[in-house]
DNA sequence: CCTACCGATCGGTAGG
DNA sequence: CCTACCGATCGGTAGG
């Protein structure tokens, strides 16, 4: 690994636990063991970290729904288990990127920042498809379809807070039971 | 309202839309159309602004589950129907606190820190409670009861970012709906 | 990768 | 509520 992606990992962690604006290059520095001016030798900028780590993991979401979209073999709710496993996958494996790309997008700047928002709309968008889809297919149930859309994100969205709490759970667990409860709801199906 | 009020809920607006760190007490100051020295007449500090801020709606967490769930008369859906109701008059009434205490409440100083996860965690408690109660009476699925909880409220806690956006759904359609589709999942009833 | 240092900006104080 | 101003800290640069 070199060292700017080093720094970049290590930057992600920090900026997870004490947000972007209150992480310093001196704090980022220390942590690496090096001081503060020596990190412009690699990186041009703070602002160029945030957008790196962001954009990566944006990435990977838009990617993975273009990639499931499409697919005409695969019905509404086979897609959504995808999307949820996706989300799992990533909120195990890029546990800091994500939580920087959750709480953090807001620091940055003007282009990457609507950038962003159009990737993170996008999404939005075909994750919107294939709930309408679903429900024009009876596959979904017919409630509000903005509050469906809302409750899955957010809770997907905050997955990987809850899976830093409880990490004894296996991944396959997890997206058996994550996938029953947002398809099933809580109410006892008798 | 007085000065110390009106300081307060503008700093609230302030911090939901750039959040803590990237206020300054300029920014506020303008916002009220004075010299940032003069806030120093009214509050101590800019913490202690949000310490008023975030202690004052998550007391009304506090207070409110704590009254709903002693009650026996009520069974664990009809309190899961109470919790859900206050969750999103809060999220209409009080949406710039609302986003400031789940968002900014990392920037607490030390012993409001602890105190505020004190609360956040006696209220998790009882929501639990009031799951794995319902589950025993078969009210509620046996799945399992953490990933439930955190489901749940992960909808609940953001449900104020999505009424900002759909401002036109009235408040008890919107209560409803974010009941039935937490209660019954998105599965198709048939 | 370091030392030395910069201009800007911050939260906050003194004194009226 | 203001003017004037402070010490500290910030992101970043120069030069080696």
């Amino acid at each position: 690994m070199d060292r700017k992606t080093q720094i970049i990992q290590t930057a992600a962690k920090l900026f997870r636990e004490k947000g972007y604006k209150s992480v310093t290059m001196r704090d980022l520095a220390d942590e690496l063991g090096i001081k503060a001016a020596s990190l412009y030798n690699h990186i041009e900028s703070k602002q160029e970290i945030l957008v790196i780590i962001i954009m990566d993991i944006a990435k990977n979401f838009t990617e993975h729904i273009n990639q499931i979209f499409p697919i005409n073999e695969l019905s509404s709710i086979q897609k959504l288990r995808q999307v949820i496993r996706m989300h799992i996958d990533l909120s195990i494996d890029k546990t800091d990127a994500l939580a920087c790309m959750n709480n953090e997008w807001f620091y940055l700047e003007d282009s990457y920042k609507s950038s962003f928002l159009n990737m993170r709309n996008d999404y939005e968008n075909k994750f919107r498809k294939i709930i309408l889809k679903g429900m024009q297919k009876e596959e979904i149930a017919q409630y509000d379809p903005e509050i469906i859309v809302f409750s899955l994100l957010s809770t997907l969205r905050t997955l990987y807070l809850w899976y830093t709490k409880n990490k004894d759970y296996d991944r396959q667990t997890l997206e058996e039971d994550v996938t029953k409860i947002l398809l099933s709801g809580v109410n006892s199906p008798s």
